[in-house]
DNA sequence: GGGTTTTCTTAACCTAGATTAATGGAGATT
DNA sequence: AATCTCCATTAATCTAGGTTAAGAAAACCC
């Protein structure tokens, strides 16, 4: 498992191809997308140093999501055997529930409320990355979120 | 592994109980569900017969979802132990799957679109479940869905 | 099989968030 | 330091889908 070096804006994984790898993030900053017909970008999830990024196709279908690097990274790549699955079903069961709420929510809230459980969730990463990549993940444009903002500031 | 009888209404699991089980869908149809502060209900799941249904939550934690029967059913109930995650991986990525589409549709595609990936991918479903339901499980309202419908006929 | 409950549909109106467009600022590049 | 590119913000306008309300049609249940 030697580590590799990944530069900001780096791709490691375009949309389309096959043999999709697992990436284990040692440091830095990974972020998975897609791109839809339109051409707009939707953030699929954020994964900062201690996480595991992946598309979660099997290896022999086409992949859907890019994955790129938001900051200057290192990465242990994983190939996707089933072998590997099978010794650590804990947190593919973890990443069940993450997606769970995150379609939940995307389903019961409102961008304001998704907005402030994403900064309650990760005040970390919100930090760390553009306004619109936040409001990709969550779901809006970025000049809604920049008037979602203004808006919860007037209010308190 | 002993089968149970379920009655069309009967509730499985409520959210907020703990120890929560996994439900192997035998006959008949399942469904997850999560009731908001505003007292409305999102279907999160559908799961007939050979399809397994349960909360991700981990069992010492309060589920999020209830779960009923849309039909009289039978369904295996099983433990949430580690050893049975173990022992098989691939269907827990399989969900990782649906879920990751799930969520990508919700941010990219219209209600129209998502509806008619609905009813392409789950023809059966479909004709089982009430409309309002399947408006649930999409993200809109019974009354929008009604209205896409008929849009949806005049165009064709 | 008749009444009750649930579901579906239609229509009028309303609102959250999208779209478009313009401006200013902060980093990078030369 | 001037140029360029990317990002955030604001504001005006537009629209997909929500809300409310009411009637029709199924489905369910003694």
């Amino acid at each position: 498992m030697h580590p590799q070096k990944v530069k900001k804006k780096q791709i490691l994984q375009k949309s389309g191809e096959f043999d999709s790898k697992i990436y284990i993030v040692k440091s830095g900053l990974l972020r998975s997308y897609t791109i839809d017909e339109k051409g707009k970008e939707h953030v699929f999830m954020f994964a900062p140093e201690g996480w595991v990024i992946a598309d979660n196709v099997p290896p022999e279908q086409p992949t859907m999501l890019f994955i790129d690097a938001l900051e200057d990274s290192v990465v242990y790549v994983r190939k996707k055997d089933i072998k590997s699955e099978h010794q650590n079903a804990a947190p593919l069961v973890r990443r069940l529930l993450v997606l769970q709420k995150r379609v939940l929510t995307l389903m019961s809230a409102s961008a304001i409320e998704r907005f402030e459980d994403f900064v309650a969730t990760y005040p970390d990463i919100t930090q760390r990355v553009p306004q619109r990549m936040i409001a990709s993940y969550l779901g809006v444009t970025p000049e809604a979120l920049s008037k979602l903002k203004r808006e919860q500031l007037q209010r308190s």
